[in-house]
DNA sequence: AACAAGCCCAACCGCCCGGCA
DNA sequence: CTGCCGGGCGGTTGGGCTTGT
């Protein structure tokens, strides 16, 4: 991907590589992201506040479901789209696991070009069923929505205007109009809210198993060594590494199972006690990386060991 | 096999908004 | 009320990857 490089201020730009990865990952999931501006700097990291954001909403945080897009997310992609535009962080949150960014790329990428083939042919073909008025559709594998096409979908679920949109019980997609655009978007909001606080106990809450971290060692996930069979979490994401069958499409909180619920060694706790009890050159990174508690010279079975017993390690460190 | 063109997506940029002093 | 700051969002881009010739 993008060449690093560092920027006036000397903060560095481009890939992340699995180092700074794995030190964002140790940081936030330990502190969480009380404010991104200052994060890098306590975290070790040579970047921007924002590039550590992007990087852990898009990336690194648990739950992030890569691959194919189903037919039925893109079908929801492309209703939502109809109906707020843009608004991609609010159609984000109707696809569990998908972060705007993606589902922005997918559009551009995949989405886009072929509602724009299918409204040409859409057209043209609008225009031959009116020179003759008995003409059918001739692509069976097409499924006319609103004017767009499903194109391989054999659902036929969305595919009449009558049916009630799935999406939103109240309106149905035809009946929406622009002068419902306001109500309408404070209900998808509403969701968005409902959606956000799942996430948050999903990413904030809670912390991976120490018998699943133990079994799959986060390097792999950098590496061809990635579980084949794990299709739903991006492999060579660090935070994945929760049981492969942890995952179930359409469970957003399957995962779960393999992710014991923090109890009193919380991390809002150990930030609290941290952020609180020590002044802030302690928590800066220790200039002797070898001696850091983010360095490389831990592996990170011992790092999510180490979290596991942080009241433990705060002591050894801050003594 | 080598090259070109297009695709895809991680990451950056700049603007906007809300909270706060 | 105003200005500052941090976070969030949508648009854009750089460059690796894939596919076609």
């Amino acid at each position: 991907m993008r060449t690093p490089s560092w920027d006036n201020r000397g903060l560095k730009k481009g890939t992340w590589t699995p180092e700074e990865d794995r030190k964002l990952v140790a940081y936030v999931t330990r502190y969480g992201s009380w404010n991104w501006r200052q994060l890098p700097r306590f975290a070790g990291l040579e970047r921007c506040g924002k590039s550590c954001r992007l990087r852990w909403l898009n990336y690194l945080r648990p739950n992030i479901k890569r691959g194919n897009y189903t037919d039925k997310e893109e079908e929801t992609i492309i209703k939502l789209h109809e109906k707020l535009g843009n608004k991609w962080s609010v159609i984000a949150t109707h696809l569990p696991g998908r972060t705007d960014n993606e589902i922005k790329n997918h559009w551009h990428t995949t989405l886009k070009k072929r509602f724009e083939k299918k409204a040409v042919y859409t057209e043209t073909n609008e225009k031959a069923s009116k020179s003759n008025s008995s003409g059918s559709n001739p692509d069976k594998d097409c499924i006319q929505n609103n004017g767009f096409f499903l194109e391989g979908s054999h659902s036929p679920t969305v595919s009449k205007a009558s049916d009630p949109d799935p999406l939103s019980p109240e309106l149905s997609s035809s009946e929406f109009s622009s002068s419902d655009y306001t109500t309408h978007q404070n209900l998808f909001l509403q969701d968005a809210y409902l959606e956000d606080m799942n996430q948050n106990i999903s990413t904030e809450s809670f912390h991976i198993s120490q018998v699943t971290t133990q079994a799959n060692g986060i390097d792999n996930f950098h590496g061809s060594d990635a579980p084949k069979t794990m299709e739903c979490v991006r492999p060579e994401s660090p935070l994945s590494y929760y049981n492969e069958n942890s995952v179930v499409e359409n469970d957003d909180f399957g995962f779960l199972e393999a992710i014991e619920p923090i109890t009193e060694h919380s991390w809002t706790e150990a930030f609290v006690a941290d952020m609180s009890l020590f002044p802030n050159e302690l928590l800066v990174p220790l200039v002797n990386e070898s001696e850091s508690y983010f360095s490389c010279a831990y592996d990170v079975e011992d790092l999510w060991c180490l979290k596991n017993n942080s009241h433990d390690l705060d002591v050894n460190l801050f003594q």
